[in-house]
DNA sequence: ATGAAAGCGCTAACAA
DNA sequence: TTGTTAGCGCTTTCAT
């Protein structure tokens, strides 16, 4: 491999000219820039961007967090922020966490060795204190989540009040009884935990029964779903719910699966309603009713704002992006 | 941020000591073992992998290329990749190609600089010679690709005789006219030759007629079926396939939209098959007969492989785990 | 078992 | 406008 000093003894010239053509530097004479190019292209050189980095303390790849990319919110956020950050000529470096804190960490290291110059996460699992503290060594963006009382900076929708609309539609349409499941642990903090906030409310409101049976934590996977339904049909028939809130596509359809093998009919002895709007979901056995999230936009908002404190600039989100939406199918 | 340096004066010993240390080298006394270990947490030391690997040309990072991570088969893909490789402290940088040549080329410059120190393409988009020249700087690994002629390891299934006997199977239930969809261009190299070639094969032996306008090129998205359907669709009556092989689940979904909105019936006026077998389609109005593949194992074997090279040690594929397998259910 | 010193490929003062 | 030089943080001979 051809490295500058190469470049500058073919050219006849000082390594510190090649380094000022590398960064366009001004104050360059013409014949010595194609005397460069020349050298450049005949030695088939590219500049090690690890060397660079060392040096500059400058770099050009993001991390972003994820617990898992085949969950299609995420490889969408994922397409979107890699598309995004190309643009200004980022790499992006992917994590999953699985819900493991132990890769979190991982990532947040990264970010302490410079190997990442910013992290976007779209998801989070350990102390937010920690996780703050990480930020001396560089810029932090949460996507889609939110951690109490921090100061990192946060691209998120209104979910609290996506949710809460939803369980007002459902109760409007005469469901009464409505379990709910969630990603989280049902905790104060953590997953899903402004998600639940819209559920309590409009319980409150609309003065619903509320029962330990019909609440499911931790799940995630259509299996989950699939888990969920079992318990839920194996209760006496008058102790199920009507309707069952998830807190994703994939949940729902697991749900739906589980149903549909058993000979129960949605929604006359379950409503469903899912997160996300996945493609696909209009085109299931019963079209599903589900939740909508702009997730091009988290991604490409969370990705600028994150670029901008990368390079010390400014960047003010739109909000008026980050709109949910009630997409009303068969399935509720 | 502490370096090296700071550590070793902090404990009086030398740097190279200290390095030694973080290499676990042997012959290195137990109290200047402690004496570094509380060095290093009271500075809170972490070193920087950039200069490590400025110094060593060691890195622990590789490469994926794939078209759309978006497409479930790639985010299951990345996901098994990216499983297998953090086993062996490897991150993954991400790029997605969109079919452009561009990325691709902005990948194979990153294994030329050692950011990343080995490259799994999931995809293929360039010319060959250029790519196979590339393996100067890294290894590189095809994963469900394939290269005319390149000496370029690689992990693939049958595709041939997988669609082969798709079309084997529709023929036999005796539909004659089947239209084709491919995500490339139907030239003699790129994308989706082998599986054209199964199509071909199958055409020849059961006689069936070949329809240019049964022909569909390029088509990768569920938007890009619903293009195909309103072709089909604006056909005279007489002048339809009776069944259409796709390229993807996400295109025989789209088909399949159009036609029930039109009010067309699933399979009696076009048979559908997909390709991937991805989560839900077994779930969709019209349950999807579709192809499934070893999606994880294609993912892991790759990885494996490619971290060999890396490592220069050999490892052997295990092709039993590379089957593909037709999924038999109402859409044709 | 430990240290001194050279240098990986590059950038950025400082001079000229 | 160009060159000289001193590092960035680490590994790795070569001594001792």
């Amino acid at each position: 491999m051809a490295t500058i000093k190469d470049v500058a003894s073919k050219a006849n010239l000082s390594v510190s000219t090649v380094s000022r053509y590398l960064n366009h530097h001004p104050y360059i004479s013409d014949d010595k820039k194609q005397r460069i190019k020349a050298a450049m292209k005949e030695l088939d050189y590219t500049p090690s961007s690890i060397a660079t980095q060392l040096r500059s303390k400058k770099g050009n790849t993001i991390g972003i967090l994820v617990s898992r990319i085949t969950n299609p919110f995420f490889s969408y956020l994922v397409d979107a922020i890699e598309k995004e950050a190309k643009k200004s000529h980022y790499n992006v470096l992917i994590m999953q966490t699985y819900d493991d804190k132990k890769s979190e960490m991982n990532m947040l290291e990264l970010l302490k060795q410079q190997v990442v110059s910013g992290l976007i996460m779209c998801s989070v699992e350990g102390d937010p204190a920690t996780i703050q503290s990480y930020q001396e060594f560089g810029p932090i963006v949460l996507c889609n989540e939110t951690m109490r009382g921090s100061l990192v900076p946060t691209v998120v929708t209104d979910q609290k009040s996506a949710v809460y609309d939803a369980m007002i539609y459902l109760a409007d349409k005469g469901y009464q009884q409505i379990a709910y499941c969630t990603g989280g642990t049902l905790t104060n903090e953590g997953h899903g935990r402004s998600r639940t906030e819209g559920f309590e409310q409009a319980l409150l409101e609309k003065q619903l029964p509320f029962k330990k049976d019909w609440i499911f934590r931790q799940v995630h996977t259509s299996q989950d779903g699939n888990d969920v339904a079992d318990k839920i049909f194996s209760l006496p028939k008058e102790k199920r719910p009507e309707a069952i809130f998830t807190n994703s596509d994939e949940v729902a359809i697991g749900v739906m699966e589980n149903m549909l093998q058993r000979g129960y009919k949605v929604p006359q002895d379950l409503a469903i309603i899912g997160f996300d709007n996945q493609p696909a979901t209009s085109m299931l056995t019963v079209p599903l009713t589900t939740i909508a999230q702009p997730v091009a936009a988290l991604g490409t908002e969370a990705t600028n704002l994150l670029l901008a404190k990368i390079e010390d600039s400014s960047y003010e989100v739109d909000q008026s992006k980050l709109k949910l939406s009630l997409i009303k199918r068969k399935s509720a």
